[in-house]
DNA sequence: ATCTCTATTGACATCGATGTCATGCTCTGG
DNA sequence: CCAGAGCATGACATCGATGTCAATAGAGAT
């Protein structure tokens, strides 16, 4: 059980330690030739650098923190993967952090993390980035930290985001192309600050379309395939019934087509269903749901990009670091032209 | 930005640095109330231990590796929730580290981890669990570890996992009460374990009540939604068509359903459609899939207690190291009375 | 030929905790 | 009343890397 230390590879490759961890390092100052002699040690004894003394002497953790709502949903497990795999090209790692909002102790849990584990940066995902009193946690630590498709820019902390609003105004347009005119929207959880921008952007089209909203087909839902169920059920046996449904994301999109075939509806025939971030429960439907393809991963790893990225953290206000990447909209069968008379 | 350390609560206590950290890691020998004047000092100070001077010095880590192959699915969700939670609640962290055996590098990765971030144990989900090469890595690193539902129950390595088998066999019996006769198996990939003894209990079953097994209505599938739907468009098609298909695992049996939605079929009235794991999939379906319910979670967590257990390290062979958890048929609309003629 | 100046390198202290071991104390029993 | 056992505590070295700074050597300037 041999552990191969710096002060073995120093003395292999004939040099001192400081040397050996300036080429492990990448800094200047080497002959190319010492450099060579000490990546051959390197190989040759299969040397790993320890992280924690790394750690401990050079203050810098190598650990990123992904603090994240609901770990189990889908969303979270494409955010998580996108990171994942970024920091690993960056020689990070990743600490996935659930945050129970509901639990008292969720502060000195976060406070525990940040400070026993030093992390070098933090992810937050919705929806918990939209909780300032959290947020303030990493303020107040100086953490570099990126928020996820957060309702507002701060401007002490990175963001990464999409237009919620306008991919909301073209799935909605989509649907108006289509000759619908009665299209009954399923909002998001109040908790969620995208709920409102996709909500925002449903109306602006119609507004702009000259259609008029049929508050009684407006719904909340909270995310999930069971309160789209619920949604859907209303919506159906509404006496002027919605001859399109635009609900506010995948899983209760699906919960809606669902009860739609058990009402013995033909989708997209009779009525056209469409989703919201191009979840796996999208595809898992016949047919297969239209969507809005959020690009969760892709936002992720450019929050690992910028949290190591090394001019971040002088910088925070820099405009650099608040990105808007771009979602599409994504046909499939679930939408088709209003039948209706 | 400063720092607590250890010898600011000597200090405040008034007592050495090693007193605290006899206190902190709930050691002997500590009167009474030097216990509680340093625990006073901490509370008052709020210091938190540095994670990485600890592992230096300690040799151990607090931290856990858990080694997936698809991070993204809903399994390996379940999974990583409730080690998660279990770490949290033993002050250890854990690592989510994905293999991609496709690709050649994955050694050297695993390798990396292993040996840089010094982990105390490593948990190894399906179906990496079952490739030898990989394991090896570990049995060499003499890193304990515990496979989740494996093939084998090696004796190099802690185990914890349930009976596919006999779950296998009461699904097929719990059809063949329905009066089913002619039942179709969608079999998972060949490169989960899982696949053959979810197969060999369903096939047990049959012989056991005398039903013939239709060779042309078992199929292979490889676990995901689009090869349940391709396995169930050639069942449905058959001229002999089953009147249930037993799926061997739910985005399968989704895809199945799905399927036979788009036939016109009605569930369970012409046809049973059943899962197994009971992951989101079987509840998002109308109606709701009858499935097994695989107790990821308590699974995962079972691992973490095994890891973290200060006698595992001697004592792998240790039976009380291989576990086996229960699982449950859960019946769900999907199945019901077998009505062909 | 001498003097800067800079590129290269290593000695040594340091990060913040824990392991080891020595010390002094209290308590038991003969 | 004292030897010996055992408890409570602290001094000091240590884990394995990096930061700081001084030392050296060679290049170019005058």
């Amino acid at each position: 059980m041999k552990v191969v230390t710096i002060k073995d590879v120093a003395a292999r490759a004939g040099v001192s330690p400081k040397t050996v961890s300036r080429v492990i390092n990448g800094e200047d100052h080497v002959r190319a030739e010492v450099r060579e002699a000490v990546q051959r040690a390197v190989a040759e004894l299969d040397y790993r650098p320890n992280a924690f003394a790394r750690s401990l002497s050079s203050s810098r953790s190598y650990l990123l923190g992904l603090f994240i709502d609901d770990p189990v949903s889908g969303y979270a497990a494409d955010v998580q993967h996108g990171a994942l795999l970024r920091c690993r090209a960056r020689s990070y790692h990743l600490v996935v952090e659930p945050v129970e909002l509901s639990r008292p102790e969720w502060r000195e849990q976060i406070r525990g993390s940040i400070s026993s584990l030093k992390l070098d940066g933090a992810i937050i995902a919705p929806p918990v980035c939209d909780e300032p009193a959290l947020v303030d946690l990493f303020v107040g630590a100086a953490l570099p930290h990126v928020l996820m498709a957060p309702s507002v820019e701060a401007m002490t902390s990175g963001t990464v985001r999409m237009d919620d609003e306008r991919a909301a105004r073209e799935m909605t347009e989509h649907l108006l192309a289509f000759g619908h005119r009665h299209i009954a929207f399923v909002q998001g959880p109040v908790s969620h600050s995208a709920s409102a921008r996709r909500e925002a952007g449903f109306r602006a089209a119609m507004a702009a379309a000259g259609a008029a909203v049929d508050e009684r087909a407006v719904l909340r839902g909270d995310f999930t395939f069971r309160s789209g169920m619920e949604a859907g059920e209303r919506l159906l046996s509404l006496k002027k019934r919605p001859t399109a449904i635009f609900a506010s994301n995948d899983d209760m999109a699906l919960g809606v087509l669902i009860t739609a075939m058990k009402c013995g509806l033909a989708v997209p025939e009779q009525l056209s269903v469409s989703g919201f971030d191009d979840t796996a429960s999208s595809r898992a439907a016949w047919p297969q749901i239209t969507t809005i393809r959020q690009p969760k991963a892709e936002m992720a790893a450019a929050a690992v990009d910028i949290l190591t990225d090394p001019r971040f953290r002088r910088q925070m206000g820099d405009p650099e670091f608040h990105l808007l990447l771009p979602h599409a909209l994504i046909r499939r069968g679930s939408t088709g032209l209003c039948l209706a008379a």
